[in-house]
DNA sequence: GTCTATAAAACGATAGAC
DNA sequence: GTCTATCGTTTTATAGAC
């Protein structure tokens, strides 16, 4: 048997900054193999088709997300402001440690309205996103309201993510997650 | 002269939707073509490119927003917490009617880290959304405080959209808009 | 004939798949 | 690497208004 160059789930670590740079449709199977490594023909022995691999990335960030961030959440551990600021600290980090905003969201704007394939692990996300911030204001508002406010939450950080992808003003993203965490205080 | 079937300007209008629903890269001049009931060599006699028409489909919409919906922020004749309502109802009739959300924002995320061709265009276009909502927001905060909720309704707004756009769940960009006028209040 | 909006055909390049 | 399809673009031809 010839020596594996490279594992799957290196191909899914090594695809996902190619498609959060260059989104799904402008991402080729060359520029995914150049960022593997690998001959573009070597990538259907992992996956049967760009599509599946795109879905196993998805995958991965969800998985990330609800194991490393949405996690602190619940951490009782935690007074309620350090765990909703722990909880935008890390997901600001993870999206400016590499360029490209937010791979759910972005693939949210360039497919949802053409293809289905896509959209039951990016509603479980944002859904998993949006439990996680209402569960921390819950703490000091009924659960209508603090849902309302999770919901106001994912929205503003999405937003911001447009603006600063096109500004490259990071100081947004710091500016909306300052006042997500002041409406926990009030 | 022999017939013509469409102006330049039936090009760009009947372009903008097909942009809109399935993205910049992701459409083709086929795509375009069907749309335009052109052959799609016949664009290159309106158009040097399918970059040189986005961008003009992109001014189109940005002329549009600047004279049809910012400019009611700047009606003396109505009250400020009119004129906001005026806008935002305009603005979520303008995303609402044809599917797609907002094409500005469609287009930052899609395109806002490849080419820089777009920029200009489309931080116009924020740059103008803020402007008069903080024109609005100021006849009750500092310059300062109104530029930051602004900022914050924008950010809202699009961020909802992408929510709406993968959920079809129209409500939240109502509860966006209704949030963004509560502030105005208080 | 000359001009021009369109159609039709064909170009090289690159796509995803195998 | 090799396939076929399709990409954005260019060229050629055609049809009708001067």
């Amino acid at each position: 048997m010839p020596v594996q160059k490279v594992t799957r789930e290196e191909v899914i670590q090594k695809s996902l900054p190619v498609f959060r740079q260059r989104g799904y449709y402008n991402t080729s199977m060359t520029d995914l193999a150049e960022a593997c490594g690998l001959q573009k023909g070597s990538f259907y022995h992992y996956f049967d088709s760009k599509e599946s691999l795109m879905k196993e990335v998805l995958g991965a960030v969800s998985s990330y997300f609800e194991n490393k961030i949405f996690a602190i959440a619940y951490d009782e551990s935690l007074l309620p402001v350090e765990r909703l600021q722990k909880v935008l600290d890390k997901q600001i980090r993870a999206v400016t440690n590499t360029k490209g905003g937010c791979l759910m969201g972005n693939t949210a704007i360039e497919t949802a309205l053409l293809t289905d394939e896509f959209k039951p692990i990016m509603e479980a996300f944002f859904d998993g996103y949006v439990k996680a911030l209402a569960a921390i204001y819950s703490t000091q508002f009924s659960a209508q309201a603090a849902n309302q406010l999770a919901q106001q939450a994912a929205m503003e950080f999405e937003g911001a993510l447009i603006l600063v992808k096109m500004s490259g003003k990071e100081q947004l993203l710091h500016d909306a997650a300052h006042r997500i965490v002041e409406r926990l205080k009030s």
